[in-house]
DNA sequence: CGAATTTAGTTAGGTCCCTTATTGTATGGC
DNA sequence: GCCATACAATAAGGGACCTAACTAAATTCG
């Protein structure tokens, strides 16, 4: 019974026992083990890691990462809303959900690639205002289209009714997460 | 219209745009963009960096990081079942989604803690087998019911039905990721 | 057999992001 | 006015993961 059988083939040729057995089995050594919400979440990590991989492979071949990306639609977003305003690297740091030190990071590689420029700030000499360059705003003219619809592919599978359900059910989900992150 | 008001109060202190109205301007000039898609987008974006900044500040305090954690999991369950076997770096690597390079890696850093060991492979000398050691039975084992609660913790706001709707409509979003990637 | 191909694991080098100091500037109480 | 405090950006160092190039072993096939 603990052993599948007496192996005479190849040791490690075996066809492996499915994910769903080994899991059974460790739900009965550990009680806690709630098997909906491990398979829940072990399909939201790999979807997590599906969507990201697929998304970065898109931007790369614009030159760009997410956090770049990120970068340069907030500042293009906000620029066609409010004419001229700059945004401050604390400010693009918090709406790009990256610590401050990796957006001076950002910062200095999109500069270098001429895609912002970073100009005095009028009130307070230890900020700066950062601003898209044309160069910035021909790519991203260049590129949202194409982008747009890609979006718009990813999530052709889902009615509106399905993808409303499905940004509520991901609320819930994160009404959860202090449970798995607080000690 | 263009500008939202003439500014006299300091440049950058000005409340921001929200990022609906943001959304709606950039909606305006490009027709491709479908607003329900780019939010649901957003959302599953932002749940995801979430759920794995919690997983790895969770995971840390046993130190251990998301791709250790997989690796040990999955030599457990499968020592579980079929005592005595063990993995290779390349079953490791696939079951876990991460590079065989990426798997030296963390092979490297679990032996040297002490939390598996390297064998011959009986058969073919390019390979080895990679087994527990009593030191990671011991951590996984005082870990893992906590582990298992918090997982739990993690999807108690979703019912049975909700859980299954979830991956139901995840596995959709699944199925447009090819449109997002490919080329 | 023995050369060519395939396969397993590793090494080297790069990207992205993090945390933890450090530096320079503004601000508020004495 | 001046000092302690707070705050903005940066520098230094580290972790996780990737791809591409490499080494060694096994397999295929003329």
């Amino acid at each position: 019974m603990a052993t599948v059988a007496t192996r005479t083939a190849p040791f490690l040729s075996l066809p492996p026992v499915p994910r769903y057995e080994r899991l059974k089995r460790l739900a009965e050594r550990f009680p806690q083990l709630d098997m909906s919400a491990i398979q829940t979440c072990i399909a939201m990590l790999h979807l997590s890691h599906e969507l990201t991989g697929a998304y970065d492979a898109h931007l790369a071949r614009h030159g760009l990462s997410m956090g770049r990306f990120v970068v340069l639609i907030r500042l293009f977003s906000t620029e066609e809303v409010e004419d001229g305003r700059g945004l401050t690297p604390a400010e693009l740091a918090e709406s790009s959900c990256v610590s401050r030190a990796t957006m001076t990071g950002l910062l200095d590689t999109l500069e270098k690639d001429d895609l912002i420029s970073r100009q005095d700030h009028p009130e307070d000499r230890r900020m700066y205002t950062v601003k898209l360059t044309a160069k910035a705003r021909k790519l991203l003219d260049g590129m949202l289209p194409d982008h747009y619809r890609r979006i718009s592919a990813l999530m052709a599978p889902l009615s509106e009714a399905e993808r409303t359900t499905l940004q509520e059910l991901m609320t819930k989900v994160s009404s959860g997460i202090p449970a798995l992150r607080d000690p």
